[in-house]
RNA sequence: GCCCAGGUGGUGGAAUUGGUAUACACGCCAGUCUUAGGAACUGGUAGAGCAAUCUGUGGAGGUUCGAGUCCUCUCCUGGGCACCA
């Protein structure tokens, strides 16, 4: 028998496969589209960890086609992206050289895994007739108000010299190159996401999403969604005594007031000052009440040029400066308080003003011991459990005792932020829960129309505009007569100019700016002299939509073609890192939803199932990086052991979604795997009258076949892969012990056995699948064949192993008919000599019988 | 600090509903073959003990005839968020 040569059948049957058209049946009644997160076709290629997730989806894509599905199973390339625009400003070659060299690296190793890609629906964000329709969606933004022109303060990296989304900072550093990020107020393109918060918060739990629950709860901690109320505080000169109760509310003009928001309106009571943020407009309206403006104005500046990080480092004592002249008044109780300054209050967050609860919140209490502020306790802990016991006590001296407690946490430097039972309040609230005091005090507060319940959210709109080269234009004119124009639709795409120098400016403004040929440009309204925006858009924008690309990939007129929308969209299987939980997934069904409402889609969520693969570290541990010279490449694990061998160690190297180190004697393992099941076509028996002999032993293998089968079937749809290729391995052990080694048995093994067996495992080892299955005589190929049905006529053992417990203890195995009764067991059990060695001389209280499984004698 | 996953042999891991802990694979040990090579073959491999047996799923309790699995507390690791009022 010929030597199984990896190589050679490999590259045979990815050439067959190919030219035949394999993957490219859509006319099936059931369609599946299973997709994978489009790579970044860096310089440095592929390493091993890359493809785990391309397998897995190569492998439900091979098992749906068995089941008979039309399956959708694409690949292209999201090439825009700072490391080629960097590669050019070192090199002077233009990003897309390097792109276009890159993308030929990356797809000559994807091609040498035998994946089920359709190369024809290949795309490419960078290319023109693609993102013709990112600019056209971003239009439609734009028509619709949810693009729109912002001179806030962003986020900006003074390396890369670009703003930043919230989305693109990791703990207030650029995600990219680690660089501090700045504060810096510059006018940018923003997407109204926020307007989307509540139904991408909402839509996670609707049956349209089947998302594993970690990734749902990491957008739901993003998307940060708080139910609180806002209310208004009147402000004082120099400790007057006009309240807000005195005052109609329509007469409140700025700087008469200021708006708070709170989720913890029950502790109000307890409010001994207030906060506004640096950024807060009332220190500007009250210049002239404040008397030391001075010291003010140099706070504001100085919190200004922090950076993120300092802002925001939890060390750091808090600072503040006090507000001198003005106070605000509690509505509540109509007492007025101080208002400080304090960067501990977040300018972009609710309304950029707090009340200051201190025996409550945490940050509060730290903030008023260092400026010696009052503190008041208006809530205790709930009732319960006590040191002593207060049942006999009157109610006073039950909340005496009570506050006593907090005041003691409160002297260890400690606030009592839980919920629990008002005091110190007024009769109307004390003794209710913290809950009911919250409701109550919101519905007094809308009844006299000082405020009203409020939803924030700790998502901020989308910042969309980068101030470097390689990304899409942003397809918008400024003219001075009409503003802000959209280039009309027939004539994008607006394509990215040739430039001299990649450098980013620095100055705000894209490389773009300084081709004035470019630039200039006559206004699509009315005719004048007008400037092309020079912004263009983030990494993020072409992939927040490609995967309705890949359906109609070469459509001229539009997007996406109606019917070919309704017919292939949800993407049923959606695989790829968790890194993009935040990002890129929040940032895809924010513009689905879009297309939905402007009805270029027909469903409400672009992904049904998501699984995330975990990652795949150097066999030290670590993450693979040439940083630590570790990398793996997975051409040269191909090259040594094949693709199939390759493609079965990711599978098997254990759950999915884990992180697990590379370990290449792994590999080992499953080419030995491999050829085993190679080896055994040769104990196919052929002979006449010999080929259906049911000897005893092929009994047993048709029993196992049929669990394995079921096992298999049942654990690719749920991602198993590793335990589905342990039972793939027990079933070849059995084969090869029955058929191979023990020829006294006179056993045969079936052809129609073996060619399931291929059948099963031809999702994780095509090539090998293929070739044996053609090799058998079988003219088409495998993947054109069914998948297996088990037969539940095979799937129950004859004989089973009992086990005999005693008090739980394992003390005999009972090798027994299936359909034993419990009186047989029990009485051969008892008879047992092991089991007599523990149960002789004791009483027998009690026998536990478990069909199948065990008997358990009770003894005292 | 808050949220989410996890902690099982030398290693990766299995045990789907409370029912035989360690399947499958790697590694290691012993042996076979000999082209002294292994990606070949055979057997062994949780710990302690000559053995019967005992002990074992991060730790401490609990529920149960029976717990890796359920409950309470606690320690550790990985990931996410982080002054969001």
């Amino acid at each position: 028998m010929e030597k199984y040569q990896p190589k050679e059948i490999e590259k045979k049957w990815q050439e067959r496969w190919e030219s035949a058209g394999l993957y490219k049946d859509y006319s099936r009644a059931k369609k599946f589209y299973a997709l994978d997160m489009f790579p970044y076709p860096s310089g440095a290629g592929l390493h091993v960890g890359h493809p785990k997730g391309y397998i897995a989806t190569d492998v439900f894509s091979r098992f749906k086609m068995l089941q008979g599905y039309s399956v959708l199973h694409p690949m292209g390339w999201d090439a825009f992206g700072l490391p080629a625009e960097n590669y050019a400003i070192k090199n002077k070659v233009h990003p897309s050289v390097a792109t276009e060299k890159n993308i030929a690296t990356f797809k000559k190793q994807l091609e040498a895994f035998g994946f089920t890609y359709d190369w024809d629906r290949e795309i490419n964000t960078t290319d023109p007739v693609y993102y013709k329709w990112t600019q056209w969606i971003f239009l439609k933004m734009f028509e619709k108000g949810l693009a729109y022109e912002s001179n806030e303060p962003v986020n900006w990296c003074p390396s890369c010299k670009t703003v930043l989304s919230n989305e693109d900072l990791e703990g207030g550093l650029c995600e990219r190159c680690g660089t501090q990020v700045v504060q810096k107020r510059l006018r940018q393109w923003v997407l109204r996401m926020t307007d989307y918060a509540d139904r991408l918060l909402a839509d996670l739990d609707s049956p349209e999403i089947n998302w594993e629950e970690s990734i749902k709860e990491q957008q739901r901690n993003w998307i940060g969604k708080s139910q609180g109320a806002q209310f208004k505080m009147s402000v004082v000169i120099n400790g007057g005594s006009t309240s807000i109760m005195e005052v109609e509310p329509p007469t409140l003009a700025e700087g008469n007031y200021i708006e708070v928001y709170t989720t913890r309106l029950d502790t109000v009571f307890g409010m001994t000052y207030a906060v506004v943020a640096p950024e807060h407009k009332v220190i500007e309206q009250l210049k002239a009440q404040i008397s030391n403006y001075d010291e003010v104005e140099k706070y504001v500046i100085a919190s200004q040029n922090k950076t993120i990080l300092e802002r925001t480092e939890l060390q750091k004592e808090k600072t503040g400066v006090k507000l001198e002249g003005v106070e605000v008044v509690n509505p509540f109780n109509n007492e007025s308080v101080p208002l400080f300054v304090a960067d501990y209050v977040l300018g972009g967050y609710g309304t950029g003003a707090v009340m200051a609860v201190p025996a409550h919140d945490e940050r509060d209490f730290e903030f008023a011991k260092k400026y010696d502020l009052p503190i008041r306790i208006v809530i205790v802990k709930s009732m319960g459990s006590t040191a002593i016991d207060t049942s006999a006590l009157p109610e006073d001296e039950y909340i005496a005792y009570r506050i006593n407690e907090i005041q003691e946490m409160l002297d260890n430097k400690e606030a009592f932020a839980d919920y629990g039972n008002i005091v110190n309040s007024t009769s109307e609230y004390n003794r209710l829960t913290s809950q009911q005091a919250r409701e109550k005090m919101t519905a007094w507060l809308e009844e006299n129309k000082l405020g009203q319940k409020k939803i924030n959210f700790k998502m901020r709109d989308w910042i969309f505009s980068r101030q470097r080269y390689w990304g899409e234009p942003i397809p918008i004119v400024h003219c001075e007569k009409c503003g802000a124009v959209g280039v009309p639709e027939e004539q994008l795409p607006v394509r990215l100019p040739e430039v001299e120098k990649y450098e980013p400016t620095g100055t705000g403004e894209s490389p773009l700016a300084n081709i004035a040929d470019w630039v200039n440009t006559t206004c699509p309204k009315c005719g004048g002299p007008a400037k092309r925006e020079t912004n263009t858009m983030p990494q993020w924008a072409g992939s927040s939509w490609y995967y309705l690309r890949y359906i109609d990939p070469k459509n001229e007129k539009f997007l996406i073609d109606q019917q070919l929308e309704k017919d292939w969209m949800p993407v049923d299987l959606y695989v790829g890192g968790a890194e993009h939980a935040t990002r890129h997934l929040l940032y895809a069904r924010f513009w689905h939803k879009f297309l939905f409402d402007i009805g270029v889609v027909t469903t409400i969520e672009p992904f049904k199932k998501l699984m995330h693969v975990g990652l795949i570290l150097a066999e030290d541990g670590r993450k693979m990086s040439k940083r630590w010279n570790n990398v793996i490449n997975p051409d040269e694990v191909i090259g040594q052991f094949g693709a199939d061998s390759m493609r079965l160690y990711e599978m098997f190297m254990g759950p999915f979604s884990q992180s697990i180190s590379w370990n290449t004697n792994g590999v080992v393992g499953m080419r030995k795997f491999l050829e085993k099941v190679w080896k055994l076509s040769a104990q196919i028996n052929t002979e006449e009258g010999r080929i259906n002999t049911e000897t005893q032993n092929n009994k047993k293998i048709q029993t196992l076949l049929h669990k394995t089968i079921k096992k298999v079937t049942e654990d690719i749809e749920n991602f198993r892969f590793n335990t589905a290729l342990s039972q793939l391995m027990i079933l070849v052990n059995a084969m090869e012990k029955e058929y191979a080694k023990s020829a006294t048995t006179k056993a045969h093994m079936r052809k129609e056995d073996y060619e399931k067996l291929l059948l099963i495992l031809s999702p994780f080892a095509p090539h090998l699948a293929e070739e044996l299955w053609q090799k058998l005589g079988n003219e088409n190929s495998i993947f054109l064949q069914t998948w297996p049905v088990a037969d539940e006529k095979y799937l129950k053992d004859e004989e089973i192993e009992m086990v005999v417990q005693v008090n739980g203890k394992v003390r005999e195995r009972l090798l027994v008919a299936i359909d034993v009764t419990e009186d047989e067991v029990k009485e051969t059990a008892l008879e047992n000599e092991k089991v007599k060695i523990f149960t002789d001389g004791k009483e027998i209280k009690k026998i536990i019988f478990v069909p199948e499984k065990l008997i358990n004698i009770v003894v005292n």
